[in-house]
DNA sequence: TGAACATATGAACAGCTGTTCATATATTAA
DNA sequence: TTAATATATGAACAGCTGTTCATATGTTCA
């Protein structure tokens, strides 16, 4: 079957304005990179956690229960993304959210899937 | 090299505390669901379309420039978790944002990426 | 009716992800 | 120094994802 050119509702015109309100591609991977750090059930957890309090990498592993490894890679991947950032403290390092974005999107998320059991 | 049961800082009173403010697996899993359905650049672009007005399928697909089953497919994954809504208009779905908490996740997320470059 | 348009869905495949294991690096204290 | 603790990282593998292709279903109108 042939899918022709365009449906009866679209107007090229009006089709092209609306493209030019979507962020341009770099911003749009670098969002989706950010909602892709938030995929994990474990990252989550971990912002989560350091919701509370900031932790360092040994409190978030017996908080989790998955290996240190594991807890270390989660938050590498939230580091580069700017979602927590780390202070050095003595052999500790201790990692915190980073801003209220981040508060934000993840109370926005808990809303909404909250909103509906 | 062995890893010892806990680090200094470790308090297992107050770690056993905090995990209880972490939301049950059934939430995070959810959650994780939301944010796995953001994570990629055309279900972001398709929202970011809708954000400016609803559209039927092939106004999407025009505007994407994927093909038509990627669109249809994109919008039940957001569909399915309640981020986006339908409406039949005779032979047109027509597709909208489902509600604030969608429009706030996105802004947050583009003004977190936006804020450093 | 049936033809054309609009949308949905299943299969399949390439590419990506998260975990663990093993190991390296960094810091402290003795 | 060295030992012990704390954290990071590379490799590797199983499992998941997004796209397209092919096709099915739904809707309108002639």
């Amino acid at each position: 079957m042939f899918m022709q050119d365009k449906c009866d509702r679209v107007n090229p015109e009006k089709i092209k304005a609306l493209i030019k309100r979507v962020p341009d591609t770099e911003v749009v991977t670098r969002m989706s990179a950010v909602f892709q750090a938030l995929q994990s059930d474990t990252r989550l957890r971990i912002l989560f956690l350091l919701r509370e309090k900031e932790m360092c990498v040994c409190e978030l592993e017996q908080a989790l229960n998955v290996t240190q490894s594991a807890v270390s890679h989660g938050l590498r991947t939230l580091r580069q993304l700017d979602l927590v950032r780390v202070r050095r403290e003595g052999k500790f390092t201790i990692y915190y959210i980073a801003d209220e974005h981040v508060r934000t999107l993840i109370e926005m998320c808990l809303e909404h899937v909250e909103e509906k059991v």
